[in-house]
DNA sequence: CTGAAAGCGCTTACAG
DNA sequence: CTGAAAGCGCTTACAG
């Protein structure tokens, strides 16, 4: 790799250092202002303070006072010490997001209604776990360390509930067949299945391939199993192999092309991916082959991308709503968080987006 | 929309309430294990358990003793209070990556890398801001609040800094024109998009289309400006209507469509997208239009995502090394945290990838 | 309506 | 090698 010029500025505190010049200086930081300065400034107690910057003013702190202590916190630029304030009260307001696979647009949404739900209260951070793995206990046993508000941790196991044995508030996303362990806000996956069966059969498609996800994720399993049953009640069934691949685009479009003899041997007539991620791949690898869709080879997946609506042809999917799904889950915490009972939430329902990629 | 049976199961704190089946019992939580908790256990004081944990046991704490609190804090399930260690120590060990459109999978690398250079020190969160839109200062703000061990802030602007004003580890992410107010850690995009131009000119085309994005950031800037300097020197010209959308397919598609008769009028026959997310929409719209790429019109975008490379036809982009961005970025930052003079990086260097849409 | 004081759980000089 | 104690910055009963 060629290398370039530096471009890396050095990052001036602003403040001088304990021996200037020497090189062996340390760089002291401006720190923060603190409560104790504020109260000094304004001529209150740092509890007259607390009050003001938590509005708690009512009946409490006099509006003279009040003003003269806003005045102070603009001019001396205070922001309160949340982890402080964690540590007081025993939580803090930040609500942490688990979920394997953020960059997948998928997430945008349910980020967009978490946030949405939590509103301006609570500061809502996500925790990238690697991809195409299912987040670890240890893993959100140490973001609980950091206190928050509460976890929404997206489609964990069952296993992992038992592993995780922690009681505070959690919400679990997508996380099918943990009734009882934990509260978790579900989409009806399932429903989604039997319709996109239902509409391949209508379609006169008897054989289905079917290219599987590796996640060990319960969603996926009822994916398969739902897409199975239906296809089965009307005659249909999952022919030829059965790969599985991480839900990336480049990984499925490999597992396609090693699939593909196996399925048009078992005379597959349609395709259909665990997501539209690893559709975009089969649908490139039949490109590749020369395999025209839907001409000779219908194709599906399920979450319905906003990129579905522009491949070519575009690709039917069972539509999982995903901002909803963050609205719910958020909301379902917060009531949690403020001890307040929950509010009755749906499953979600997903339902089927026709397109070309399973025109007759 | 149809409503459904509800699946969301009450959570069981699995702790007896203070008045059982009144109904207004409140939920008591267990409450997490402390250093003093453990001392107890282990028959020490709570500096000892510290000095453990923290691993700074070495000629302060004998093996002996050492061996007796690790085994109170496995029996105990003992996790440290990071909200108030980080108040302990001034701050905490939580680095927080601020970024305006996580979804997008340029990020997915940028992560990765990032997750790689802090290692299992420092724990990884990220910020969304919404999509298409800088950070805002407040925001980052609120952030620093948390006491971290620093900020990863991508793609702000000049002004965006000037606003902050906060002294503490900050390392900013493609943000170019920075200079001397925070450090970054910049990619080559300048590069990237002249060695675009002269593909393009080298390929014969002479009037070129541009789609912008619209988050007013500097990155974007450089691409255009790079670019049109570059086919200026070649004798070509940005020509026709130079259309802006946010970094989606879907509003680039809108706006392709809007942009295609100025761009035909005005003899375009190439059209460069300022992301390849962006650059999708494109090929959609003229996919839509009847206008065969590359035949009539060739097409290039900025990141070189994954998927680009299963378009039909491949999409030529300027491939940005995400991964290498985060971690040279987290490798800066994290030599600011533990005041070590930060490794040079480089500028990193940016490359062109040709595909089908610009072949003859 | 306001303030002095205790306490959240940890870390770190300091004394022994 | 180990412990008692102070302190991080906040919040919250409690006393006035």
């Amino acid at each position: 790799m060629r290398r370039q010029a530096l471009n890396v500025t050095r990052y001036d505190p602003g403040v001088s250092s304990a021996a200037p010049g020497t090189g062996d200086e340390t760089i002291e930081r401006r720190r923060p202002v603190t409560a104790v300065q504020v109260a000094r400034h304004a001529g209150v107690s740092t509890a007259t303070v607390s009050l003001v910057v938590n509005g708690k003013t009512a009946g409490r702190v006099s509006p003279q006072i009040a003003a003269r202590v806003e005045a102070a916190i603009a001019e001396l630029g205070y922001v309160v010490d949340r982890a402080a304030s964690s540590l007081s009260r025993g939580s803090g307001d930040v609500v942490i997001l688990v979920a394997p696979d953020i960059a997948n647009p998928f997430f945008a949404g349910v980020i967009a209604g978490a946030q949405e739900a939590l509103g301006s209260i609570y500061q809502l951070l996500l925790s990238a776990t690697d991809v195409g793995c299912v987040p670890r206990p240890e893993d959100v046993r140490a973001l609980f360390a950091l206190r928050p508000a509460g976890l929404l941790v997206d489609a964990p196991n069952v296993r992992f509930l038992r592993d995780l044995d922690v009681h505070a508030p959690l919400v679990l996303i997508d996380a099918p067949s943990t009734e009882g362990v934990a509260p978790s806000v579900d989409l009806d996956v399932a429903s989604g299945a039997r319709q996109l069966a239902r509409h391949l059969l209508h379609r006169g498609h008897r054989r289905i391939g079917y290219l599987d996800a590796v996640t060990g994720t319960e969603t996926f399993v009822l994916r398969r199993e739902a897409l199975r049953e239906e296809l089965a009640a009307g005659g249909g069934v999952l022919a030829g192999p059965t790969p599985a691949s991480v839900v990336d685009s480049a990984a499925a479009s490999r597992a396609a092309v090693d699939a593909w003899p196996g399925w048009r041997d078992a005379g597959v007539t349609a395709v259909v991916a665990a997501s539209d991620t690893q559709a975009y791949g089969v649908l490139h690898a039949m490109q590749g082959l020369g395999v025209p869709i839907p001409g000779e080879l219908a194709l599906a997946g399920f979450d319905n991308l906003p990129y579905s609506a522009l491949t070519q042809p575009g690709l039917t999917s069972v539509e999982l709503p995903s901002h909803q799904l963050g609205l719910a889950a958020a909301g379902h915490l917060r009531a949690l968080i403020e001890g307040r009972a929950p509010a009755a939430p749906d499953m979600l329902p997903a339902h089927l987006v026709v397109r070309g990629s399973t025109a007759r």
